[in-house]
RNA sequence: GGUGGAGUGGCCGAGUGGCUAGGCAGCGGCCUGCAAAGCCGUAGACACGGGUUCGAAUCCCGUCUCCACCUCCA
């Protein structure tokens, strides 16, 4: 397969490092506010990533880490009134939930930052070691990079320190702006609980250093693919590259950025007050639905969110639904069981060019049409069928067609009631007694029914 | 000022030299008592100006516009 690789600017053919392995490191959330619509964005690109992979015959280890000590975490748990700890041990949980409940495969691993404060102080010292770090020339305990000393700072994002943007000078103790915090001394206005002890003083990790010390830690000193959200790329990517590699790493051979979600053509933003948050999102729109949305657009695409789009997808998924619903019930049993998920070539061939998601949906609808035009024809509709339910699998779509699980009684109700209605509508029809017909019908449509006039009689879904 | 990405029909979104993706919305037909669902058919586009070519959405040159990043960000 060939994925889009950052730092060449270029189409890739992956190559795993070891065959029949792929390591992949991905930024999680810095877990200091509510999970967004792009933060599920990011973790769904990365899930479609790794099913893919499986699906391939690969077997994937993703890590995707927790940031859970920074400066934003300390700064909205000081405005909030609670611990640091505590916001964003909550945050952590929120956000899981939301992965939880789109579908989203837990990573094979997720560290803290908290956890790997032993791996950063380490790799700090083997900066300073090598003469790439230094410690501030005040008091304040601070440890930063030297960029001037490493001449290959800027290759991710293919800038030079002496053409960017001047940026604040007036931080403390660096020596030139462009250098960024390995560690930060512990200030007497921050908590003692978010400082830990160090050959510098007590402090805490930079921003970054984290990712260098839990990539290399779990997935080694080279790994396969470090993935993140395309705002991540300067300063966040650029100085964990010059770090891990200064420290001796070699780091990730391919570098993933997934592209940015906006609403009504601008970026989310806390100051735009414009954000959708995965609370209410989960509250519109079941997970099948979200997964088709959230993959509408390649990754590496902007997404625009509205309502209506989010309308769009449901429709289309509403269609996959009916037809599984319509194949099964003309299908036999043992033809409906899935025993080889087999995905069509052009799909394929779609996931293998840099996860082109949308092409892929493409295939699954030209599949869904052409089995709706199979459903007298059973031996064709099976493989059809069994097509799109590989198809489903891959893209992690959970369309159970017919309500699995123990029904629940307003269930149990409904399939005593709506029969009866359904019956009295027919009698009506029979007698030409169109009205009432209707007038039932229209009854159960708003109480949120789908009605389904088919040769067989009147059928029904919620 | 620097770095990167992108402009395709009413909307979203593929397509990288010839063979009109797909979805939603629209229109016509089939089916239906009427609908819904489904199927079939159909219209509509390549930011602009040049150039290369038998042929350009696709390649080249120029112009315009938009987006992201330049030390808070998924």
């Amino acid at each position: 397969m060939r994925l889009f690789d950052t730092k060449r600017q270029s189409l890739q053919e992956f190559q795993p490092l070891h065959p029949g392995h792929a390591s992949i490191y991905v930024c999680g959330p810095t877990v200091q506010s509510a999970p967004h619509i792009g933060h599920l964005r990011s973790a769904l690109i990365y899930d479609l990533l790794r099913r893919w992979m499986t699906y391939r015959g690969l077997e994937v280890t993703l890590v995707r880490n927790v940031t859970d000590i920074e400066d934003r975490i300390l700064s909205n748990a000081e405005a909030a009134g609670v611990p640091w700890w505590a916001l964003a041990y909550r945050v952590e949980r929120e956000f899981n939930r939301a992965y939880d409940a789109l579908g989203i495969l837990p990573p094979t691993y997720e560290p803290r930052a908290t956890g790997t404060i032993e791996r950063i102080q380490m790799l700090i010292e083997l900066l300073l070691e090598r003469g790439h770090a230094y410690r501030a020339e005040d008091e304040s305990g601070d440890v930063y990079f030297d960029t001037s000393s490493w001449p290959d700072y800027g290759e991710l994002t293919h800038q030079r320190p002496s053409e960017m943007a001047p940026g604040d000078t007036a931080d403390r103790g660096k020596r030139t702006p462009a250098d960024f915090a390995l560690w930060k001394g512990h200030k007497p206005d921050e908590p003692d609980s978010a400082s830990w002890p160090s050959p510098w003083g007590r402090g805490r990790p930079g921003w970054h250093i984290e990712c260098s010390a839990m990539s290399t830690l779990y997935l080694g000193s080279r790994f396969d693919i470090h993935g993140g959200g395309l705002d991540l790329r300067f300063p966040h990517h650029e100085n964990e590259l010059a770090q891990t590699r200064a420290a001796g790493y070699d780091g990730p051979q391919l570098w993933m950025h997934n592209g940015l979600v906006s609403v009504s053509g601008q970026k989310m933003s806390k100051s735009l007050g414009n954000s959708v948050f995965a609370s209410e999102l989960l509250g519109r729109a079941d997970a099948p639905t979200l997964r088709y949305f959230l993959g509408s657009a390649q990754y590496r695409s902007t997404l625009e969110y509205s309502p209506e789009l989010l309308g769009e997808a449901e429709a289309a998924v509403g269609r996959i639904r009916n037809f599984l619903v319509r194949a099964e019930a003309a299908l036999a049993p043992e033809a409906a069981a899935v025993a080889e998920e087999q995905v069509p070539e052009e799909f394929a061939a779609a996931m293998d060019d840099d996860l082109g998601v949308p092409q892929a949906l493409a295939v699954l609808h030209e599949h869904v049409r052409r089995g709706n035009g199979q459903l007298g024809a059973p031996s064709e509709l099976a493989e059809t069928y069994r097509s799109v339910r590989a198809m489903l699998a891959v893209l992690g779509l959970d369309l159970a067609a017919s309500g699995q699980g123990a029904p629940d009684r307003a269930r149990t109700a409904l399939d005593s009631l709506v029969p009866v209605l359904l019956q009295q509508r027919q009698q009506a029809r029979e007698a030409h007694d169109f009205a009432r017909a209707d007038g039932l019908r229209a009854l159960l449509v708003q109480a949120g029914l789908e009605i389904e006039d088919t040769p067989q009689g009147a059928k029904w879904r919620l």
